[in-house]
RNA sequence: GGGUUGGUAGCUCAAUGGUAGAGCAGCGCCCUUUUAAGGCGUUGGUUGUGGGUUCGAGUCCCACCCAACCCA
């Protein structure tokens, strides 16, 4: 990164200067009472207790030096005194900065003020920063180096790792809940020859061995359903999808999906499950069904109500709160109206393309509190199945919240001959090769089945009020810095 | 891809075209219960990169790199 400054000097001088005097300033295994928040919780005036963590601060008063040590779990003052530590102990204490790792010895105590402290006796170096440690109270501020050193960011501001823990917690729980109903998770091909079960640009990628070009998977949808013909009723995959396309608030190259496949459901038994699963996660995991999204300066700027039962409406009636003569009008009367509406549209764009996005616009950007959206029309959602009573749409279910897609449900396809159809329609559009393989297995015969698909990253956007999807990607993808 | 904004010390931030500064961190000294410890002193800069205008550029102009936001 950046060239030797004094700093770094005078850390690397340190780290010399302690192995000159035969001290591992990387140390190994380091026996302790359990971690910092059990040291605090097992703290009890006199015991003697082991803590090991980073040095993150140091108030010096002459004979007396107090360190704040912290790990994840929490933060504890340790005490040293130079009389009692001896001459050598306090040397090599005088080559330690902070950010350094170090285990320590020492028996409980509470100060003047009643800080439980570690009165130490002995400590080891366990593992040397070479490089200071962004600012104690500021943190790192600055958006492109938390990104770039997601590992500063997670050190300084506790805001940022509360995200990242509430994102495992709610992954954990989703899988939980999904287990508990019977749906076994599973794991398929993400390196594909063929790039299914989605519209998108796909990663290429080369197996040499094989000497085979192959993609990034865009969804596990078509594997996820060769397993229902394969005689699984429930399954879920919550795993990474890859498309090759811009980046944005919203969208990262690589991204999580839950997808869960339920066997002789529909769409409708699917958003009754998302809604118990989502109600769950935000019972769980986000302390209640009112989600408070905060500005930067800790005011609360939306709050989203999750209380059940959710709004369901169709596309179409969606779309007649907003004019209701819509579906009357000729197709320059919509494009009037769009201009009077303020909502933008090219030229080029189809008739069902205009009237999407009024609805982008117009009711999926200003809806915030959860809304299914059903019966879509079937130009939107070509691979799902058709409606019985009217076939120009589609048995499917789109969940907004927060102003953005959530989660597609779906009454999936499982006629072979309507699918190749579909499909032949889509590859020609797309230019995409036909999965062939998906298509012989349909044709051994799948049930009829609901899917569902969950953006893990929006919704964890969603449960923590992160305005960018970077925010809840610990390591989201950003160009490489060079000079 | 287009537009807007930004990039200054390790970190957080200043600096009407006129000597690049502060706080924290660091270094030195004082202080035996501090906790954003305190006091005194002090080091640290190719101002994202490369050009240009100018007597003089962090500041103005051009190109490029990276990022954020908006748009496509």
């Amino acid at each position: 990164m950046d060239e030797e400054n004094e700093l770094i000097a005078q850390r690397r001088h340190k780290l010399e200067n302690l192995q000159a005097r035969g001290v591992t300033a990387f140390g190994g295994a380091y026996d302790t009472s359990g971690t910092i928040a059990d040291v605090r919780e097992r703290f009890a005036e006199g015991t003697t207790l082991r803590a090991a963590g980073r040095i993150t601060a140091h108030r010096d008063i002459g004979k007396s030096h107090f360190l704040d040590l912290r790990d994840a779990t929490g933060r504890v003052q340790v005490y040293l005194n130079t009389k009692e530590l001896g001459p050598e102990l306090m040397k090599i204490f005088g080559l330690l900065d902070l950010g350094d790792f170090i285990g320590v010895e020492g028996t409980c105590f509470a100060t003047r003020t009643g800080e439980p402290t570690l009165r130490v006796s002995s400590f080891q170096v366990l593992g040397k920063a070479l490089r200071p440690l962004p600012e104690k109270w500021h943190g790192l501020q600055d958006v492109e180096a938390r990104y770039r050193q997601r590992y500063l960011d997670l050190l300084t501001n506790e805001q940022s790792r509360a995200v990242f823990e509430k994102r495992i917690r709610l992954v954990r729980e989703m899988r939980r809940f999904l287990e508990d109903r019977g749906f076994l998770e599973v794991e398929t091909p993400m390196l594909q020859a063929v790039a299914g079960g989605a519209a998108a640009e796909p990663f290429r990628t080369h197996h040499k061995a094989l000497g085979l070009e192959l993609f990034l998977r865009i969804a596990p949808e078509l594997y996820l359903k060769r397993l229902l013909v394969g005689g699984f009723t429930k399954v879920f995959e919550l795993n990474r999808n890859f498309r090759n396309e811009g980046i944005s608030r919203r969208h990262n190259p690589e991204f999580t999906m839950l997808e869960a496949y339920w066997a002789y459901a529909d769409f409708e038994k699917m958003a009754n499950l998302v809604e118990e699963l989502i109600c769950h996660l935000a019972a769980t995991v986000s302390g209640g069904l009112q989600v408070e999204h905060k500005d930067e300066e800790g005011n609360v700027t939306r709050t989203i109500n999750l209380t059940r039962p959710w709004r369901r409406a169709s596309y179409r009636d969606l779309i007649r709160e907003i004019d209701p003569d819509w579906f009357e009008y000729t197709s320059e009367r919509r494009r009037e109206r769009c201009a009077e509406l303020g909502v933008e549209i090219r030229p080029q764009m189809a008739d069902y393309e205009v009237t999407q996005q009024v609805f982008e616009k117009l009711v999926e950007e200003k809806t915030f509190d959860p809304l299914f959206v059903t019966h879509c029309p079937k130009e939107l959602v070509p691979l799902a199945r058709q409606n019985r009573e009217d076939d120009s749409l589609v048995d499917v279910y789109e969940l907004i919240i927060n102003g953005q897609e959530i989660s597609p449900g779906y009454s999936e396809l499982n006629d072979p001959v309507i699918q190749r159809r579909r499909l032949l329609e889509q590859a020609g559009e797309e230019t995409q090769q036909l999965d062939e393989e998906f298509l012989l297995a349909l044709e051994h015969g799948m049930p009829p089945a609901g899917g569902v698909g969950i953006g893990i990253d929006r919704l964890t956007m969603l449960l923590t009020g992160a305005e960018s999807i970077r925010d809840v990607i610990l390591f989201p993808l950003l160009k490489p810095k060079r000079e």
